[in-house]
DNA sequence: GCGGATCAC
DNA sequence: CATGGTGATCCGC
């Protein structure tokens, strides 16, 4: 007889029998092999940083000391002087929505409150977006496969998403960070970044945690919702500490440098907004499961890892977010904080999984429904792409991209198909059949604005790509089945 | 510049 | 039977 899940807490027997269910059910699947693949080559990069490691030297490691010291002093520096017009630190608060999805539609619809539920991955290949808690007692969790979560939990309800509806809610909430700071930023809908000082200053009889609790009950009054916090002397702390009392609580970082650093120290390394589930495998292989750790261990660390790695690792084992005090950047880098080169997007991208297939025709077609998206999209945010990158999926997983820049004016459906259809081609004429594939999009970056030099709307400077480009968005005169017919001919090894 | 990888949400 | 989409960045050629 199987523990009985509802049973389940946090407990390590329960989590147990969470953990056979989903290997039960994995085991043996296409995505898992791939897991195993993945693992696998992290574990030769491991290996490779263990023979670097015993290469290193003493007076390696001493000139990583001094340069540690050096960087280290640089930090604090910068760190001392962020602070506000009186000399006081900050008061930085990260807020975030419990389960935001799954927690919108039991608002509306209160009966979902008690049960199993989540959001998203109502399609036959869908994965969840979100769980409620009490789906979470089962072991259900974002990015988990329906299937999987059913066997978990048979009775789970799955509701499809609504964005409309999470809008409308995201609006509310928003209405309340503006009142605490009306410059608040928010990366998602679920969660928003506030510089709580001047209000504070304002409202001098309450602490940050006091003024804290009232903004988590506004947005509870207001909404329905419940929210997390975490408040700390910069945004990053306060991040952290955002999901350390979650759901529906928070947490106040001390301000002063040991309180940080004793915080800091005590975190295990995933906690560290940007290492993720594979860099903490690796840092877990040398003996780094701190921040504390991370510290201790910095001048060997500084010796075997990528300078953006080592980098990051020592500011954040200070508590401080990384590129604190950096050098400056080179003249002519566009690294303008707040201002728009530091807002625009990279790169803008379509992509869409489907059932394996190996045949062109299909693949051609579904080619092109990505590039009409992708050019809508361009053509909304009124920029031109320079660099084309094709992205294709194995059935087994395995994920291939082939990518080209062009002359940098590149953004009808047309323009975009006839640079990235000859990557299809070639990335399918490099495995033949029976290769299937899972998935296929394409991405643009490099982005150049409407108004660029040399570039009004309507207008295209040096425009040259194929024969047909009068700057038609509906192009698509070259039939599937001709090019099908083309490939076939072209096909096939020596 | 290109292709693979990692990460967050 | 079966595991998403978008955007960003880094590293080693």
């Amino acid at each position: 007889m199987l523990i009985n899940p509802l049973k389940a807490g946090t407990g390590g027997a329960d989590r147990a029998h969470i953990e056979a269910v989903i290997y039960e059910a994995s085991k043996g699947t296409r995505f898992f092999e791939e897991q195993k693949r993945r693992h696998a080559r992290t574990a030769d990069r491991i290996a490779r940083l263990k023979a670097h490691a015993a290469r290193v030297t003493r007076s390696d490691l001493a000139e990583a000391e001094q340069t540690i010291a050096h960087r280290r002093a640089a930090i604090e520096a910068a760190v001392l002087s962020d602070v506000d017009a009186d000399g006081r630190p900050r008061v930085m608060v990260h807020c975030d929505l419990d389960a935001f999805y799954a927690s919108v539609h039991e608002v509306d619809e209160p009966q979902w409150r008690t049960v199993p539920m989540a959001v998203g991955g109502t399609g036959g290949d869908g994965v969840l977006t979100t769980a409620n808690y009490v789906a979470r007692r089962f072991g259900i969790r974002s990015a988990m496969p329906t299937w999987i979560a059913r066997k978990l939990c048979p009775q789970l309800a799955v509701l499809d998403l609504d964005f409309a509806k999470y809008r409308v809610a995201a609006a509310k909430v928003r209405t309340v960070f503006s009142r605490y700071d009306p410059r608040f930023r928010s990366a998602s809908l679920d969660e928003a970044s506030l510089d709580l000082t001047p209000y504070l200053a304002e409202h001098p009889e309450l602490t940050p945690a006091q003024a804290v609790e009232a903004m988590r009950a506004a947005i509870h009054a207001e909404t329905g919702l419940t929210a997390s916090a975490g408040i700390a002397a910069n945004t990053m702390l306060a991040k952290i500490a955002s999901d350390a009392n979650k759901p529906n609580g928070q947490l106040l970082v001390p301000f002063d440098r040991l309180g940080i650093l004793a915080f800091v120290g005590a975190l295990p390394v995933r906690k560290f907004p940007g290492i993720g589930a594979v860099t903490d495998h690796v840092l877990d292989a040398f003996g780094v499961l701190t921040g504390a750790d991370i510290a201790a261990q910095m001048p060997f660390l500084w010796t075997i890892l990528t300078p953006a790695l080592r980098d990051y690792l020592l500011c954040v084992s200070m508590g401080v977010p990384s590129g604190a005090a950096l050098p400056p950047a080179p003249p002519g880098a566009s690294s303008t904080p707040g201002g728009d080169a530091a807002t625009r997007r990279s790169g803008i991208s379509s992509e869409r999984t489907f059932k394996s297939t190996a045949s062109l025709a299909f693949l051609q077609a579904m080619l092109r429904d990505q590039c009409a998206t992708l050019a809508d999209d361009l053509r909304r945010s009124r920029v031109f792409a320079r660099t084309l990158t094709f992205k294709i999926k194995k059935e087994s997983f395995a994920v291939l991209t082939r990518s080209r820049s062009t002359n940098g004016y590149v953004r009808t459906a047309g323009e975009l198909y006839r640079h990235v259809e000859p990557m299809l081609l070639a990335v399918v004429r490099e495995h033949r059949p029976p290769t299937q594939w899972r998935l296929l999009g394409v991405r643009a970056s490099g982005l150049v604005g409407e108004n660029a030099d040399g570039m009004t709307a309507g207008v295209r400077v040096g425009v040259r790509v194929g024969g047909n480009d009068g700057g038609n968005d509906r192009d698509d005169a070259t039939r599937d089945g001709r090019r099908s017919d083309a490939v076939r001919r072209r096909g096939g090894h020596p």
